[in-house]
RNA sequence: GCGCUUGUGGUGGAAUUGGUAGACACGCCAGACUUAGGAUCUGGUGCCGAGAGGCGUGUAAGUUCGAGUCUUAUCAGGCGUACCA
């Protein structure tokens, strides 16, 4: 009897040796390279992992395992994202502390974890919810709270600097309030009053990347606009080092575009505009605008505010007040959602005129909702010629519309490409304003020239600036919930004041109800020993917050989910550090990540707040490399395929694939995993729920066959695939290489079980290399044969080439391919057969390691060494060549492998064959490729 | 609307980067061994055609001796974003 391939035996042994062992262990060690490989860390839901989690974690442990055989000290950490809404609901839903329901889902995820077998090192494993984890989430605060982003040093700086700056200006305020308020407008992390995407149902507000299309991303219920005293993070400060930073990276163009869009700088002017409160009075203030295009200057028609500008309330006369008001009260009443949908103009005239200081013509100034509050000023310069906005707005409102482009029909349009001859500016030579004896003329030039003209001008005669605007906005980083990082943050006579950093960390407190107050304070108002006792420094009963004796209330909001998620990378390098986030010694060592895996779905949430975070902690010296993730691969998402039954109607008679058109069915979706190449398990069927238990099947050729179709991986589908399951039928080492073999890993893909077999199959093919009839070592020490000496480092040389570049589903076929040669080579060498385990280490490490220990291998697998090919097993003693001709003919020959193109051309035309086809021609050129193809281009004989 | 991205057999996907399209796997067909097979092994399998042969990488043109690969146009799907002046 051969040795069977045992997976379950193999598997459990190696789990077990690797944790005695202590395989995955690291530490620093200055005198081996490192490699820091990192998964974007999970959240552990309470639903489990499925097929689709470990996908990422599998390529990059494969890429981990590979470094590690060639030689790097690799860092492959594991952790958990642990605060967040959904253990908050459950908890509200049940009363059982999320922290409860939370350890118990990361314990679930860590046993399913384990049976895949990752090279993680657990030792450094972290959790966001831990106090020695969030004690350096809140220091990180707390030094955003102490510095100011220094506009010409481009980075954060002590805030004390800014201080003394004001000292030596004369502008330090002596009021203990007005400091904190003047501070508040640098601080890095700062109270601001802002408009909030407030979350009536959620409770609590969110940020911009957590709304989408005007609903929360969690749950999908609607969001408002709400001016609120938030926390904040002046990401906005980083924008230009955030833009310049993607240039240094090795990212996905997808992502990196995405993340410049929404960086969204756009250069432009700033320009005064003076108004009137008639036609013809006097000035009465002045506001600003923003625009890109100021060459369009001499086609402005109106002027128009965003609803919310505190510009409305001045510019607004008393004839037109009660429409204005209206017209307010109209914008109001919409949600963010009703606005984002629905593009209908609309508008109202305040009554005020607006004066275009380069022509000195008047202009109507209007409010209407399509001009943003939160981008440039929230003021523009309406051009409904060139602006397909304004000039829906115009033809709405009977405005005049100029066009400014030599040859641009604006009678159906607009016309705003940026290209073309500039005209009608200005239209008569005196109309135009003259300012120190210049006048502005764009007439004949490009758009590109003409706007650099008209900046040049505005900024000669000091009517304006050049200006770049950035579309990102700050961070709101404030919660309204439990379940997460509580602000270290006491509120002494209303002014916010740090806690000091040595009675870090501040814990999260004890609450009974995890929903806001009765009188709408968020959860942490239900929190009883929640004030500050100054002098005794600790946290006291709240009852007794007295102002005289220096006991005040805590802050009552916590931190949002990208809080603890924005360096977590700098953690695993020195997890258990309890006196500074990061030793320098361990940040030196390990700097940034290498390789960062993850989903895509990410790009304008945490590898903005993590770049921007990480780019602060750098300004500090803590963070040794400006940018945290050198390398980012995004994995694709695995979509679940669902099978279906079909029920003839008003019957309990299900009808097969092939036969169901013959009657009128209902598809019904059936669990994937009674169903097997998409042939249903008709047992199993009946026992999946007692309605089926008495069901009749119409089979064709004996089989009841399902339909599929490709959607969401979800419970309700029934098509959930748990690599549970996998693991138990066919073990993590075929788990490993199918979800790998179904197609590169950037590419989202449906999981699909019919082809596993075929990996299986391969390890036991592979297995079976290694033993003879009687389950005994078949390995011989005889000199390999020249085949199997080609086949081996062909396998090497590909498999090398592909984890390189990511493309683990052709090395897993070269791996079947060289099996399968050296299977029917009948290969028993030790040369070439000890090598193979290394090679498959990083794919299936349990099938490695034993196949390693039995071959008398040292140490573990992990440990041995990546083999190097050599050319010279590869070389070709002789290459197969075609001879194409002009046209169709060709036919193929022999040609030395080392003969140079002349030599291959030579060969080709005085060939017996190829003399039938030169007869009566004339040979226009001829081309050799090496190694490959000549081709002789031949026409009639003139 | 804008930005990015992908279109190759019945299916998942290969293609040394401009050089024999369809590797490898699933599925299917035939055969072998079996009491049996959803096990194992062998062979076949892009399409049309009995055959010789012809046609084939979403569609149409172009560059080239040669195009899945480059260029242009066009169609279709996916992702992101959205009144950003």
């Amino acid at each position: 009897m051969a040795k069977e391939y045992n997976f379950r035996e193999i598997e459990q042994k190696w789990h077990r040796l690797w944790v005695e062992r202590q395989t995955y262990k690291v530490t620093e060690d200055e005198h081996r390279e490192k490699f820091y490989v990192l998964n974007m860390f999970p959240y552990p839901s309470g639903a489990g992992l499925h097929v689709g989690h470990p996908l990422g974690y599998i390529a990059s442990d494969i890429y981990a395992r590979y470094k590690r055989l060639q030689g790097f000290n690799v860092l492959n950490p594991m952790g958990y994202d642990a605060y967040g809404l959904p253990a908050e609901q459950y908890a509200i839903k049940t009363g059982q502390h999320p922290e409860k329901t939370t350890f118990a889902n990361i314990d679930r995820y860590r046993e399913q974890l384990d049976k895949i077998g990752f090279s993680f090192d657990w030792d450094r494993e972290v959790r966001t919810c831990t106090p020695d984890y969030y004690h350096w989430t809140q220091w990180a605060f707390q030094k955003m709270f102490n510095s100011y982003f220094d506009e010409e040093l481009q980075k954060a700086q002590p805030i004390e600097k800014l201080i003394e700056k004001f000292k030596q200006e004369g502008t330090w305020p002596a009021d203990e309030k007005a400091q904190s308020d003047l501070l508040m407008n640098y601080r890095i992390a700062f109270l601001g009053e802002t408009m909030v995407n407030w979350c009536p149902k959620l409770g609590t507000v969110l940020a911009n990347d957590e709304v989408v299309e005007g609903v929360s991303v969690r749950g999908g219920y609607p969001v408002e606009q709400k001016k609120m005293r938030q926390w904040c993070l002046r990401v906005s400060a980083y924008s230009q080092r955030l833009l310049d930073g993607l240039d240094t990276i090795d990212w996905s163009e997808s992502i990196k575009e995405t993340q410049r869009n929404w960086i969204g700088r756009s250069e432009g002017a700033e320009i005064e505009i003076p108004y009137t409160l008639s036609k013809d009075g006097d000035e009465a203030g002045s506001f600003t605008i923003f625009t890109t295009r100021a060459d369009t200057m001499f086609g402005v028609t109106f002027f128009v505010l965003a609803p919310e500008s505190e510009l409305v309330d001045k510019v607004t006369t008393p004839d037109q007040r009660a429409a204005v008001d209206e017209y307010l009260k109209y914008v109001k009443s919409r949600t963010e959602r009703e606005r984002m949908i629905d593009h209908t103009v609309t508008g109202v005239f305040s009554g005020a005129y607006g004066i275009n200081p380069i022509t000195g013509d008047k202009c109507p100034i209007y409010i209407a909702e399509y001009v943003l509050a939160g981008y440039g000023t929230g003021a523009i310069m309406a051009v409904p010629a060139h602006d397909s906005r304004d000039y829906a707005f115009a033809k709405h409102f009977d405005l005049p519309i100029i066009p400014l482009v030599e040859g641009a029909d604006i009678s159906e349009e607009s016309y705003d490409a940026k290209e073309g001859i500039v005209c009608n500016s200005p239209i008569t030579p005196d109309k135009s304003v003259e300012y120190d004896g210049e006048r502005l003329c764009l007439n004949g030039l490009t758009i590109k020239e003409a706007i650099a003209e008209t900046k040049r001008f505005v900024k000669a005669h000091n009517l304006g600036r050049v200006k770049v605007n950035y579309r990102l906005r700050d961070a709101i980083f404030s919660r309204q919930r439990y379940w997460g990082e509580p602000f270290p943050v006491y509120y002494k006579k209303g002014i916010p004041t740090m806690i000091p950093e040595e009675c870090l960390p501040i814990e999260l407190p004890q609450v009974e109800k995890f929903l806001p107050t009765e009188t709408g304070e968020p959860p942490l108002g239900n929190a009883q020993i929640w004030a500050w006792d100054e002098k005794n420094r600790k946290i006291v009963d709240k009852k007794l917050i007295d102002e005289a004796a220096g006991i005040y209330p805590i802050e009552l909001y916590t931190m949002p989910g990208f809080a603890g998620s924005s360096a977590y990378y700098l953690r695993y390098m020195d997890p258990h550090n309890d006196q500074a986030l990061v030793s320098d010694r361990a940040a030196s060592y390990w700097q940034n990540v290498d390789l960062y895996v993850g989903g895509s779905e990410h790009a304008t949430g945490h590898l903005i707040y993590s770049r921007f975070w990480n780019k602060f902690l750098f300004d500090l010296g803590v963070s040794k490399k400006e940018e945290p993730f050198k390398k980012l691969v995004n994995q694709g998402m695995i979509q679940g395929r669902s099978n279906f039954v079909y029920r003839i109607k008003e019957t309990n008679t299900f009808v097969s694939l092939g036969l169901k058109d013959k009657y009128d069915v209902t598809p019904i979706h059936v669990d994937v995993n009674i169903v097997k190449n998409d042939i249903l398990d008709l047992e199993a069927f009946k026992a999946w729920s007692p309605e089926y238990a008495t069901a009749d099947f119409v089979l064709e050729d004996g089989k009841y066959i399902c339909g599929w179709a490709i959607e969401k991986m979800s419970k309700s589908m029934y098509n959930v695939v748990n690599p549970d399951m996998i693991v138990e039928n066919y073990g993590a080492d075929t788990l490993r290489l199918y979800e790998m073999f179904l197609g590169p890993v950037e590419q989202s893909k449906p999981w699909d079980t019919n082809g596993i077999d075929g990996c299986f199959r391969f390890l036991k093919k592979l297995w079976a290399l290694y033993w003879d009839k009687d389950g005994n070592l078949a390995l011989t020490d005889d000199e390999p044969s020249a085949d199997s000496l080609k086949t081996l480092h062909k396998l090497i040389k590909k498999v090398t080439g592909d984890i390189e570049a990511f493309s683990y589903n052709t090395s897993i076929s070269a791996f079947m391919v060289a099996v399968n040669e050296l299977s029917q080579q009948k290969c028993s060498s030790r040369t070439v057969l000890q090598t193979l385990p290394v090679l498959i280490a990083p794919f299936a490490p349990h099938i490695a390691e034993e196949l390693w220990e039995a071959l008398g291998g040292e140490g573990s697998v992990c440990d041995a060494k990546w083999p190097q090919y050599e050319e010279k097993y590869l070389v070709e003693t002789s290459v197969k060549l075609g001879v194409q001709f002009n046209g169709k003919v060709r036919f193929d020959m022999l040609f030395p492998a080392d003969a140079t193109p002349e030599q291959m051309i030579e060969i080709a035309t005085s060939a017996p064959e190829a003399a039938k086809h030169l007869e009566g021609m004339d040979i226009v050129k001829t081309i050799a490729i090496p190694k490959r193809i000549v081709n002789i281009v031949v026409k009639p004989k003139a």
